[in-house]
DNA sequence: GACCAGGGCGGCC
DNA sequence: GGCCGCCATGGT
């Protein structure tokens, strides 16, 4: 059994299909901290705690339901394994091994990823916590994600005084859209319908649509294609491949539903094991 | 000081 | 449709 849930608190037994640092760490989400020892992790207006212990970790929050469909606790990630095995990834998996592809918010993974547009890590985390700070509902000891709403009132100087640089006109016109009845549940909406729809958003390509695809509404057959992706299929498969739209296609192909799986083992194992190399001709 | 970061847009063809 | 220059910012 992977887990046990009783009142506010989810207990994961197997642990090799929970790993609290893989799962924080392979670039899903942005709005997580360590603090003595133990992983806070802040979705929407939500907050749970992941405490390590010697043979399981405790989820405790204040809505165990919300965080056992967050951290898709249904799935079983051992069978996901077995059905990679033909595509001899196992290196890949068993680095990541642990991961899980989550079930995070539509809006706020929108905007999250419109954010991570030519940008680093930390500095995504850095812009999204200050724009919680400065927006976001006072939930106690933390702030909740802004609302669409809260986002649509402020102007483009105002997140480009957070240090969104020139990604502050997306976030205005994408929250406004969707203050003014984009309607964001693309859950029962095909994949590439649902990506069609995303892409008419302003800072929204085809790389943050995937992203938005695979770590919202966990469509499973898409293979977002970023920096370490490219780099990943010119040692796989075709070093003289340049177009990244081509790639996608080719990566959805090859690995079907369990694209999105095998993305995400892929990426975390060479962005964490391989130093970018420079492209030169 | 150049290069990089989970790229996208607008102009051009 | 594809290609290309440009785009803010902080870290190495």
């Amino acid at each position: 059994m992977l887990y046990t849930k009783e009142d506010n608190r989810i207990t994961i037994r197997d642990l090799s299909q929970f790993d609290t640092k893989h799962i924080v760490d392979c670039g899903q989400l942005f709005r997580y901290e360590t603090r003595d020892g133990n992983v806070e992790i802040i979705a929407e207006n939500k907050k749970c705690v992941l405490k390590t212990q010697k043979d399981c970790v405790i989820i405790e929050s204040d809505d165990a339901d919300y965080f056992e469909n967050y951290f898709d606790l249904a799935t079983d990630y051992n069978a996901v394994k077995a059905l990679l095995e033909p595509f001899g990834i196992d290196k890949a998996i068993e680095y990541g091994n642990g991961i899980r592809l989550l079930r995070q918010s539509p809006f706020e993974t929108i905007i999250s990823f419109i954010v991570s547009a030519n940008n680093n890590i930390p500095r995504i985390k850095g812009i999204l916590n200050r724009m919680a700070d400065a927006l976001g509902e006072d939930m106690g000891d933390y702030r909740a994600f802004p609302t669409p709403e809260a986002l649509a009132r402020q102007n483009a100087a105002f997140y480009k005084s957070l240090g969104a640089g020139y990604r502050a006109e997306y976030i205005v016109d994408t929250a406004r859209r969707v203050a003014d009845g984009y309607d964001v549940d693309l859950y029962d909406v095909p994949t590439d319908e649902a990506r069609k729809r995303l892409l008419s958003l302003m800072g929204v390509g085809d790389k943050v649509a995937d992203c938005i695809l695979l770590f919202a509404y966990r469509k499973e057959d898409v293979f977002p294609v970023d920096t370490w992706v490219k780099k990943i299929y010119a040692d796989l498969i075709d070093e003289r491949e340049k177009n990244p739209k081509t790639m996608a296609k080719i990566l959805r192909n090859k690995f079907g539903n369990l694209a999105g799986y095998a993305q995400q083992y892929l990426f975390y194992y060479y962005r964490n094991n391989f130093v970018k190399e420079k492209s030169e001709d």
